[in-house]
DNA sequence: ACTGAAAGGGCCAGAAC
DNA sequence: GTTCTGGCCCTTTCAGT
């Protein structure tokens, strides 16, 4: 995993596309270039399909936490949302009925990454309290439609 | 939204791919209209890019639950978990520590769908108590990727 | 490991049903 | 709305660096 590989990933989620000719436009890295190292980034299992989705753990960011903020903002829940995306390493974040206020999911690199996650959060202005938990294994990450079976989603989601 | 279009969805979340003729393979529907539907898909914004992300909320699993699980279960915690993938619309499955033993998310389509994952929840052997908390609005969903900046990510992971 | 150039194949418009 | 077909362009390959 070196630069190029790195600014190729990061261009894939940026884009939402796998299109070399795309990624060309957005990296300066030679098509066939791209073309190869993709390819190779495929063999070591970072690239697990056609889709481009990322496998966390070998990227080197296979450490999970969920973070309950409990809040107390000027202004819309919109925007202090907004101010909580800031932070790097969130990926997920629920607006939530109940005692808590939000519910953030971050990826992380490793233990330092996410003591400076919590400090960032607790500085963070409106925020009361955090409370985090430690994700020890991420069992599953799948896609809502691989959840349900084909003829549940054809009950839910089909108008006749 | 109709029973292809579901049919085509969910082949290209099983397959992991876009390509017209493997959804053909799958679905037995010409490469024509697949490119044909496809297309509708993206005007709609039910497809949101190239790589295949999906619009939840378009596409009529709108609703977010987050459910914490207490168990006590016998065997190791993979099987338990397993056990819970089997709930249709639970797509994520977290392994945690502290008080709560799993974090599980789910996507579904209305209200009567939520008692009925809670229901099930709570008959799943090894399954002590469940908490649920519905998510009133998901302000972002993103790729861990695109939650760093470039400069972040070659820092951490590189390997030079 | 990287690249440029060539070739093969899937993708996409258009017309027809 | 669906299907078929042909031309085009992007992807992929591979030999050479």
């Amino acid at each position: 995993m070196d630069e190029r590989d790195v600014r190729l990933l990061k261009a894939i989620a940026e884009l939402g596309t796998g299109s070399p000719e795309r990624l060309h436009d957005e990296t300066d890295i030679p098509v066939s270039t791209i073309h190869y190292r993709l390819s190779n980034l495929r063999e070591e299992g970072v690239i697990t399909n056609d889709r481009y989705d990322i496998d966390l753990e070998k990227l080197g960011l296979g450490v999970t936490v969920i973070v309950e903020v409990h809040a107390d903002y000027e202004g819309s829940y919109e925007e202090f949302a907004d101010r909580m995306l800031t932070v790097e390493g969130v990926t997920n974040v629920f607006f939530t009925m109940g005692e808590t206020d939000f519910i953030v999911i971050a990826r992380l690199s490793d233990s330092d990454m996410v003591e400076r996650l919590i400090a960032e959060f607790e500085e963070l202005e409106g925020v009361d309290r955090t409370d985090s938990t430690f994700v020890i294994a991420v069992i599953e990450e799948r896609d809502a439609l691989q959840s349900y079976e084909l003829e549940t989603l054809l009950e839910e989601l089909t108008d006749d």
